[in-house]
RNA sequence: GUCUUGUUAGCUCAGCCGGUAGAGCAUUUCCCUUUUAAGGAAGUGGCCGUUGGUUCGAAUCCAACACAGGACACCA
């Protein structure tokens, strides 16, 4: 039996106590005419009011009981419901000798019930509803968490989110806050004319990005596939087809470690804009940062952590060479040969592979001396060309990519660049990426040869970015953990039994 | 994947110089008609994460495993 715990035995008897008295512990004829929000709202009168109540007002409430206090003939419990909670109070003559003795014996914390009665402010000033009916909606078998601690092991939090918001209601407004961002975000490009659009999911090469896919079967076609890492070239096929503006709101599954900043499948907005150019991205990017704040209500200096990201200013923008040397502190001299930053790594105890190229060495420094110090909203652009394989070239130099990347407290946020769309150069740059995976690169990128036909029939001048929704989130809700902007963050599955490996 | 810390009642935790398990809340029974972690009285409740080892004896010491937190690695 599931509910084999003595608790829950007893809540299943009080269930079927219920029952034989007519009472219908699962009833669904449940409606409410006030939340516990408006309830309160409305009735602020009653406090400054002669009799501290209002006897011709009628609401019903409903709602899950979060703390009940029985005290012979009369009880006080609070209700909660989506928006809030409210004190009730019911008593002997309120709801009837017999039911008040039942609802004593039958209802408790957890229950979910539904109480009709007037508004009145108690002794001690608190705005109450005064219970004429009181009926159970839902009798909650399994007991909730201690009321004072409540639930506070990060494991059960995650495993079980319902409870978790249950018993944190903070948490709930995280994701609330998560869905405005998301549709914020959504109705930003909905009003620039931007079209959303939706692409497999299940891809028969896992491109857009570097990284280790999940794969799965599909049994019909006896084949592999792979969830994706990004939507990428898909979206770009679509700019060759005709969608000059589109974007997409979506999951991404990458088959790596997780920590604080990564879940294996996590939310991603990808756009691309025709006729536009990395510049444009990062002015539309801070437009948007601006609006985000606007709706989420947010200062413009708003708390991460012990920081502080000061969105006040236009967002900085430094070129990749110059943050090494003016964030990073790097002499100039030092970045100019491969041999000087080994030189400097190694002084400075860090391990160096002599065989990375100047730009990946770039990103090593970039990575140890630069990132961590980018907490203000800022814009590194101009990238080494080796450490971005999708993105176009600079006409004067082509050892630079025309792409950028937002950091804020010290996190990417979003990359975005000009696309490249040269269908030789990228059929080249996949079939080098091809002999490095040959060579025993396995993170290199495959060869898509459907993408650069694609681009044979002519992608126009575009620009896209990538923008991480789920980092996007902690940062608005100063959350450290990706897992709590995260509804059912992965986890472990438990295997109670231990069973013995076969050995 | 590596290192590290943790796992004891429904929840939050103590016990860890080895001697056979404790508190608060919850729950059960009783008292209490304006309480705010309500109060008073008396109870119930434990495969001490799992499996093995050391020992006369293990929640406690050792090992392996499982899960979780943190750090690192991988990774945008």
């Amino acid at each position: 039996m599931i509910f084999d715990n003595q608790y829950e035995q007893q809540r299943i008897e009080k269930a079927e106590a219920l029952r034989e008295l007519g009472k219908n512990p699962y009833t669904h004829n449940i409606k409410k005419d006030s939340t516990t929000e408006e309830f309160k709202r409305c009735y602020e009168y009653v406090k400054d009011s002669e009799t501290k109540r209002d006897e011709n007002k009628k609401n019903t409430v409903v709602g899950r009981i979060k703390f009940l206090r029985h005290m012979g003939k009369a009880a006080f419990a609070k209700v909660e419901d989506e928006k809030g909670i409210l004190q009730i109070y019911f008593s002997r003559e309120s709801i009837g000798e017999e039911w008040f003795k039942a609802v004593k014996k039958l209802v408790e914390v957890g229950d979910i019930i539904s109480v009709t009665g007037f508004p009145f402010v108690t002794k001690t000033g608190e705005l109450s509803l005064h219970v004429k009916t009181l009926d159970i909606a839902t009798k909650s078998i399994t007991p909730l968490p201690e009321k004072f601690h409540g639930l506070t092991d990060i494991e059960q939090r995650y495993r079980k989110r319902y409870l978790d918001m249950i018993m944190n209601p903070k948490v709930k407004e995280t994701f609330k806050i998560r869905s405005k961002i998301v549709s914020t975000i959504r109705h930003f490009f909905e009003e620039r004319s931007f079209l959303e659009v939706e692409t497999p999911m299940m891809h028969p090469i896992a491109g857009g990005a570097n990284a280790k896919p999940f794969v799965t079967h599909h049994n019909a076609l006896g084949i592999d596939r792979y969830l994706r890492i990004a939507p990428e070239l898909y979206l770009k096929r679509l700019v060759v087809g005709g969608f000059e503006a589109v974007f997409e709101i979506n999951r991404n599954f990458r088959n790596e470690g997780m920590d604080l900043t990564h879940n294996p499948e996590f939310t991603m907005i990808e756009f691309y804009w025709a006729y536009h150019t990395y510049h444009d991205l990062m002015e539309l990017t801070e437009e948007m940062f601006n609006v985000l704040l606007k709706q989420l209500k947010l200062p413009a200096k708003i708390p991460y952590g012990d920081i502080e990201i000061d969105f006040s200013e236009k967002f900085k923008k430094i070129t990749y060479k110059d943050s090494l040397i003016e964030i990073g502190n790097i002499p100039a001299e030092v970045i100019e040969t491969k041999e000087e930053i080994l030189a400097y790594l190694k002084s400075k105890g860090e391990e160096a592979n002599e065989k990375l190229s100047l730009g990946k060495l770039y990103e090593e420094l970039f990575d140890l001396y630069v990132e961590e110090k980018l907490i203000n909203p800022t814009f590194i652009i101009d990238y080494p060309i080796d450490i971005s394989p999708l993105a176009r070239r600079k006409d004067d130099n082509p050892d630079i990519a025309e792409r950028f990347e937002l950091f804020m407290a010290g996190r990417e946020i979003a990359n975005g660049f000009n696309e490249l769309n040269d269908p030789i150069d990228q059929y080249n740059r996949f079939a080098s990426q091809l002999d490095a995976k040959n060579a025993g690169d396995d993170e290199a990128h495959e060869m898509d040869e459907d993408y650069v036909k694609a681009l044979g029939y002519g992608l126009p001048p575009t620009a896209g970015q990538g923008l991480g929704i789920d980092r996007l989130t902690m940062l608005l809700t100063n959350e450290q953990s990706i897992r709590d902007v995260i509804l059912f963050p992965s986890m472990k599955p438990i295997n109670d039994n231990n069973e013995k490996e076969d050995n």
